[in-house]
DNA sequence: CTAAATAGTTGATATAAATCAATTTACCTA
DNA sequence: TAGGTAAATTGATTTATATCAACTATTTAG
């Protein structure tokens, strides 16, 4: 059973999750918050370290990430601008199970462990939409967990494509292909591959006329044909 | 960097979930709630169905898994008694995003969507449970995704083996092995390789004297020696 | 209790993807 | 803008794992 690819099931839900909140919140909120800017590169977390707030993206990527047992990166996913990282620590108590880094120069907010939860328990809105986030999350893991164990490196390069080519796209151009400027380190290390095989299927699928590639950035100009070598039977846009 | 074992990475968090619940509250979930009789190999939701209630498994054990393109299942999971299951479509409002089915007898206590909701609504003591539950749930998730993306299928026969070990453990005999008694073919599923590597996987471990088997029933003998082929470095208990 | 069906196991072979090695290209920075 | 360094690419080879096929054991049903 193949089943239709939307980008939604892989993309957490936090943009617009302190929406709502009353001034007061969000007063005790950006009180005591700081703006830093990051060079691309620089680690925001580390895994094993103690949470001390969570941050808000508001400009820039960061790649969430784990150290493999061989000394690489798994990366699980990519934020953009308008997501939060972070919380999930803060939420179960524990230490960060994964780090992040800036995978281009960014803007980071960061607002201390105390006034989150604050208004986390001052706010039923803040809570609910938390959970809702959450519930959702449930599922963006389990479709990359059946991704990962089910589909070819082949059908994850193109799946990859395709949630990184929404991430890359600009407010402006919304209908432009996102232009995915990635390291093939990075690539290769979300797709759960090796470099050199990730390589040659990119060159493949420019080949085929799926994607193009300017230095190391990337392309998608047939969507529906990545959506195929994904093995997804079509594209269906949240909206429509 | 090879990290320690620890089975908690791997297990949600959801029992006691209701503990310190006000009389009133836990009344308003019991109320309305109903528990029937599973028969092994019986779906308790589908993926694509829309959520009704939560389930509280009394007895048995349920897989979690997702159908794959290839027309196989994906088991992201297994729940043991005292385990909820479906609160998360519930939480983030869309429908199942995976399938839920018991793998031996099993009680399973039904609880309205409305109920819990309410409850949930009306108790921080809940909602705070379940952003901490749900916080851990990332975690686990991170470490499945990773160990699906980067281990061997031998050494992820090993984790699974780990995991399941400590899942059919049972209350009065907590020091012995945990008789793990699912099908190869379900195994291969969660392990994410065909059957038959599966089979040759777990005839190598018995032939290691790492483990026995006794029909379908696989026993854990030398928990260090699997803790190493599933190369982690060592076991560190939650308590000690 | 026996037949039929299902699940488990073993063997032989094919293949996708990893690894090792070398070369080219892109990108800093002095 | 050259020159050095890191990243990307291509090629050759190996290997882990899937697949195909056959056989055996264990349930389940009549």
């Amino acid at each position: 059973m193949t089943s239709a690819f939307r980008s939604d099931n892989f993309r957490f839900n936090t943009n617009g999750i302190f929406d709502g909140l009353s001034a007061e919140n969000l007063e005790r909120l950006s009180s005591f918050s700081v703006t830093h800017p990051y060079k691309k590169g620089e680690i925001v977390f580390r895994e094993g370290g103690i949470p001390a707030g969570i941050f808000y993206l508001k400009t820039g990527k960061v790649k969430k990430y784990k150290a493999t047992a061989k000394g690489s990166e798994q990366i699980f996913y990519v934020c953009t601008a308008g997501e939060l990282l972070g919380y999930q620590a803060i939420l179960s108590e524990e230490r960060y199970p994964d780090s992040a880094a800036t995978i281009e120069d960014s803007q980071i907010t960061f607002i201390p462990k105390e006034n989150f939860l604050n208004v986390l328990h001052a706010s039923s809105v803040l809570s609910n939409k938390l959970l809702k986030t959450l519930g959702h999350e449930f599922s963006v893991f389990i479709n990359s967990i059946t991704a990962l164990a089910t589909k070819s490196v082949r059908e994850r390069v193109a799946l990859n494509l395709l949630i990184l080519d929404e991430k890359f796209k600009t407010e402006e151009k919304q209908d432009a292909p996102g232009e995915i400027n990635m390291s093939r380190t990075d690539l290769a290390n979300m797709v759960g591959t090796a470099k050199e095989t990730l390589v040659r299927l990119l060159q493949q699928f420019k080949r085929e006329g799926l994607i193009e590639k300017n230095g190391r950035v990337i392309r998608v100009l047939n969507k529906k044909g990545i959506i195929k070598e994904a093995n997804f039977f079509g594209y269906h846009s949240i909206i429509f």
